[in-house]
DNA sequence: CCAATACATAAGCATGAACTTATGTGAATG
DNA sequence: CATTCACATAAGTTCATGCTTATGTATTGG
């Protein structure tokens, strides 16, 4: 069950300020924690959960670990959250229609 | 912050279950509680941490407590994920457009 | 009113989650 | 090829969370 992982890991403001760091552009692990009052072995452990969840994917680029955005988790949630497109607000009842025309 | 209790809140799998209960019919504690052994304070509790989120809204009716999605919950995460549309994946990507129209 | 019904709250306990310090691993650099 | 650098993992501690049993509160029917 993906959706667990995926609302555990956002339920920490730690992670989700990490996450919306990784959206404005990837960067490795040292990079994400400037300015971020975090040690090294927390932000490991937080990208792992991000990672497990699958809102986050790494690629090794030699000493350095390259995180950025993995869509799969986002897509997760979107799918979740049209399960329930009856009861959006009128305002963004718009999106009914186009959200119908998603596959899978 | 909003998001940590609506994200906290779904992450755990019975409330999750809860709130897809209540998706497909208002009803008021008891009957949500048919089938899902789970004990009365437990649901009670469940209820107060989804209500907390804005996922779930409650209207006393005699001596019973009606439960119903609340939309303003939905609505949260839908402008949560909106933020991060450029990393949704294109077969979404349609969804860009008509969620640049939601105002506020 | 008084008992029963529907639900909420309190208190306690067991597990989990987020941090810490310490140490391990894998890659580049001198 | 040994040291340094970037990161992961281990182990322990503290606090949060989800459950339990017990009790409180509001509403209604007899």
């Amino acid at each position: 069950m993906i959706e667990n992982a995926i609302f555990k890991a956002l339920g920490d403001p730690t992670r989700r300020a990490i996450f919306e760091k990784l959206a404005g552009g990837a960067m490795n692990a040292s990079a994400l924690r400037e300015g971020m009052a975090i040690s090294q072995p927390a932000m490991s452990q937080h990208l792992s959960v991000l990672r497990e969840a699958r809102l986050v994917r790494e690629e090794r680029q030699g000493r350095f670990v390259n995180y950025e955005v993995d869509p799969e988790g986002l897509a997760h949630i979107a799918r979740w959250l049209r399960k329930y497109r009856d009861y959006w607000p009128a305002r963004v009842a718009a999106l009914k229609d186009v959200l119908e025309d998603m596959d899978e």
